[in-house]
DNA sequence: TCTGGGGTCCTAGGACCC
DNA sequence: TCTGGGGTCCTAGGACCC
């Protein structure tokens, strides 16, 4: 049999704080933005144990965060030395199987053969071991016969176990747990389902998956088996390459001048093609995205006629697109209200209603450039 | 509660082609 | 004169993940 273990570390980038602040250890801490007395603009990236117990987590704004914990400590995210850790114990891994693939910065798996579940679970708990002796870092692992399994299993294994689930086992296993416990079902699926009478992963086994269609597409059929315990044989993934690579920033504070959001998406622009550069990677599909004061995501793609690695054809094409989606939201303002009759004038007032908070872009249709070094960089999905 | 910065995947409609 | 069934590519938006 073919098991996945699947390692997922704990609170990573609050982790490898711990290994260079000792003194932050036992005190409730978080990698987040400054919190600004409760002012702040920002999310917590990672909270300790301790900043958990007082209710923070990850992706929480951290105005929230400081209502909760004022005296919460904060340290700004340093991604290049977690990228290092990554590193590190991806390199552990690597050497358990060729075959080890990572997910994110701070999750990946790697295949392992045996009958025996409590063989596996004897690996587990040695790379566990490894990790935090030779990297002195905490993690989580699950074992399963596929890959969400064992994510989902090592969910259940934190902070700090080893959860393994038998293919016999499987339908047992996932019944008393919510639907929220599968990746890929977030809040709107889970509300959806909720609306089908759908709770729990017993719940969804037993729902007719017709009735399932609804609320969870082409997802039906593949989380209906899940459930039941069918478990589907897959191939291992392949490695690749990045599918986009892409950068955003959001302004200080909200703007409406169309000068501020064009230079900042040239900055951008001229920030990725340098990494681009780096990587040695073409693009042919070029997106930007803005991020209006009410959060709603305007974007507008273009896919060039070949590939490029082209900074000039980069910028140029981000301009453009960037253009086009103020002139249109100039002309949805000015169609949606503005008697002229309101004091200043009219054009100026429309452009001023337009309030920018994020701009963003991103390439994709992505390969490597002629005369790029193929290296292991250009193979691994390292993603911040 | 008032939301960062990096990604992946899916859907749906229209253009275009055979 | 009103018209099928299939395919691919492109674009915009959205859910979701860490």
């Amino acid at each position: 049999v073919r098991w996945a273990v699947y390692v997922d570390m704990d609170a990573f980038y609050a982790s490898c704080e711990l290994k260079r602040h000792p003194e932050l250890r036992g005190v409730p801490f978080a990698v987040s933005a400054d919190p600004r007395g409760g002012a702040g603009r920002g999310v917590v990236l990672s909270a300790s144990y301790e900043a958990r117990a007082k209710g923070l987590r990850s992706a929480m704004p951290v105005s929230q965060a400081f209502a909760l914990c004022p005296e919460y400590r904060w340290v700004l995210p340093d991604f290049a030395f977690y990228e290092e850790n990554s590193r590190q114990v991806m390199a552990l891994l690597r050497a358990r199987s060729a075959d080890s693939r990572s997910f994110s910065i701070d999750e990946a798996a790697y295949p392992f053969e045996s009958i025996s579940p409590s063989e596996v679970e004897v690996e587990a708990r040695e790379v566990q071991r490894q990790v935090r002796e030779a990297c002195a870092l905490p993690c989580s692992i699950g074992v399963a016969p596929t890959l969400t399994l064992a994510k989902i299993a090592s969910d259940r294994a934190k902070p700090g176990g080893v959860v393994v689930i038998a293919p016999d086992s499987v339908a047992t296993f996932l019944a008393p747990l919510p639907v929220r416990a599968i990746p890929g079902i977030g809040r709107v699926t889970e509300a959806a389902l909720e609306a089908a009478a759908v709770r729990t992963l017993a719940d969804l086994a037993r729902t007719p998956v017709e009735r399932l269609r609804r609320p969870l597409g082409g997802m039906a059929g593949s989380l209906h088996d899940l459930a039941r315990g069918v478990v589907h044989e897959e191939p291992w993934p392949e490695e690749e390459g990045p599918r986009s690579r892409g950068a955003m920033s959001t302004f200080d504070r909200d703007t409406s001048e169309p000068s501020d959001v064009l230079s900042e998406l040239d900055r951008l622009s001229r920030s990725l093609s340098e990494s681009l550069a780096k990587e040695g990677r073409m693009f042919r599909t070029v997106t930007v995205r803005i991020r209006r004061s009410d959060f709603q995501q305007l974007q507008r793609s273009r896919t060039l006629p070949q590939r490029t690695a082209d900074p000039g054809t980069l910028s140029r094409t981000v301009r453009q697109l960037a253009e086009s989606v103020l002139q249109e939201e100039r002309s949805r303002s000015r169609a949606t209200q503005r008697p002229l009759s309101e004091p200043g004038n009219a054009r100026g007032n429309a452009v001023r209603r337009f309030g920018v908070r994020t701009v963003g872009i991103s390439v994709s249709d992505l390969a490597p450039s002629l005369g790029a070094q193929r290296s292991l960089d250009d193979l691994s999905s390292s993603r911040a």
